[in-house]
DNA sequence: GCCCCTTTTTAGACAGAGCTAAATATTTAT
DNA sequence: ATAAATATTTAGCTCTGTCTAAAAAGGGGC
């Protein structure tokens, strides 16, 4: 049958969520713009687009704009929404700094499947509608319930 | 000077841990074991075992038994604790099922940093030693804070 | 002591993802 | 309009980490 549709790589992913942002940014999305923001050669992003391509999740002619395909869209919103949910999680309910949360969340993002992502979420909305008193981290002493 | 020593792999750290584990199960560890575990082609473990003691984190001559050095043994214990940190604020904190916390802890146990291990250890405990009551998950409500 | 079975290692291939250098397009500025 | 600057692609290399197949080592039973 060969519907066989390979797991999309932690890479292609990171590249996919950057040209979703560099669109969301700037209208549009030129190699450089990926290589610039994920630190990587040039060459490399021509790469990753031909994986992209293949997968139909990126369209792309030859020294032209990159652009997403709907499904491209689809799960590069995905894994944004994967990394903002983890960011969030680490700043507001672990209350770790924001550059030490967003590390982690750059590469958790690839990882945490649909079950634990929903507890996250679960957990930051029981923690912001805190209608049974507020926990907050105490430096030296831990986590702490204020009434 | 050369003392660049290269941060551990992920897929190393796997090696490593099951060494450790199966040091502690069985008494001894071959490698045999290892694939077994790991679910790899005993070739596998032969090569990961030379990036292993490169590093000097474990000690193997050629068909004999696989042994931690004094450092690999400490790596090996800092992973293990990783994850069992991870699996442990799954099943506890967010009431995740055992496998998919397991899952998800063994890729995470590579990544995550000592800040959010810190921070996930007090929450654990804060959750544990609820002395203001119990939060738990409630099918379709989400999170419940029980007085 | 020797044969057979299991384990381990070697050898060689491959895929993914990165790099540099060189070639080729495109864009911009004079 | 063309030369210079910039961007993109190609080509070729490297490193990990995996695999399979074949060779070598070890261990037991008899």
């Amino acid at each position: 049958m060969e519907t066989m549709t390979t797991e999309l790589s932690a890479s292609l992913e990171d590249y996919l969520e950057s040209i979703f942002l560099v669109i969301a940014e700037r209208g549009e999305a030129r190699s450089k713009d990926i290589a610039d923001r994920l630190g990587v050669a040039a060459s490399s992003v021509t790469n990753a687009l031909r994986g992209l391509v293949k997968r139909d999740l990126v369209r792309h002619e030859p020294y032209d704009l990159i652009a997403l395909t709907e499904e491209g869209e689809r799960v590069a919103r995905d894994v944004v929404h994967r990394h903002e949910v983890l960011t969030h999680f680490f700043t507001e309910v672990l209350s770790v700094d924001e550059k030490t949360a967003t590390a982690c969340a750059c590469k958790m993002e690839h990882i945490v499947g649909d079950v634990i992502l929903e507890r996250l979420i679960a957990y930051i909305e029981y923690d912001r509608s805190s209608g049974n008193g507020k926990t907050t981290w105490v430096e030296g002493k831990g986590f702490v319930h204020h009434a």
